[in-house]
DNA sequence: CTGTATCCTTAGCGATACTG
DNA sequence: CAGTATCGCTAAGGATACAG
């Protein structure tokens, strides 16, 4: 398949798998979270003291999207207290390199866009 | 460096860097620009035609920001009527290969998430 | 042709309080 | 412990009108 063929997913109504996977993991919270539990499996709490700055409601929300989509499995175990465990599954574990791919450009090359976005400032 | 020092950069105070990344390219309208203007220079309504669906407000928006950014450069002819034209930089092209790698991951996988999002839908 | 300005509605998200 | 419910603020984004 030609570069261009490729690059068509990304634009226009065949965009609508690529907007599907961008919208899920570009939210806010959504890549620390399945970065977290890539250290293996945790329950809610420990995902919440783990990611700094998350709130109650956002961690539920993005729990229940992220199982929904099937990119984590939910693990209820009949214990009181209740202890629930999060846990990656196969299809998340996939777009982990991806992840680190867009990491590692990130950490060459954001730099240099800052400097750029200081420097228009600085022009106005 | 290893597998988990790339992914620290996902997440927590060191994750400033990717989401600073990812606050760009997953705008809604971001990618189809940038693969739009993959095809070459294009001109202000060029790009406006080709991006169904783009208003006004947020097609020049945004080329303000991948300006601002150092992804696209933008040439003004002294001409009447004005001619304005908008050329991806080589730090944008970097990142293309990129993106088409999570496309084509999309395209192999996003099937199975929307199965899986159905699948919810039902038993609820 | 290439934008900017304004208005307005909605979606995201944090804070807080409450529940099984 | 593991959530849900409610509230209120803010920012994103579309529509429309106007301008150089």
């Amino acid at each position: 398949m030609s570069r261009s063929e490729r690059l068509c997913l990304i634009r226009g109504d065949q965009g609508r798998t690529m907007r599907s996977l961008l919208d899920r993991i570009a939210d806010k919270w959504v890549l620390s979270i399945i970065a977290t539990l890539h250290d293996g499996r945790l329950r809610f709490t420990d995902l919440q003291r783990r990611i700094p700055g998350i709130s109650q409601r956002m961690l539920s929300l993005n729990l229940k999207h992220l199982e929904r989509d099937g990119l984590i499995t939910r693990t209820v175990h009949a214990e009181v207290p209740p202890r629930v465990e999060y846990e990656l599954t196969d299809l998340a574990e996939s777009l982990i390199p991806h992840a680190i791919a867009l990491a590692d450009w990130a950490r060459e090359h954001v730099p240099a866009i800052e400097a750029n976005r200081d420097a228009y400032e600085q022009r106005r």
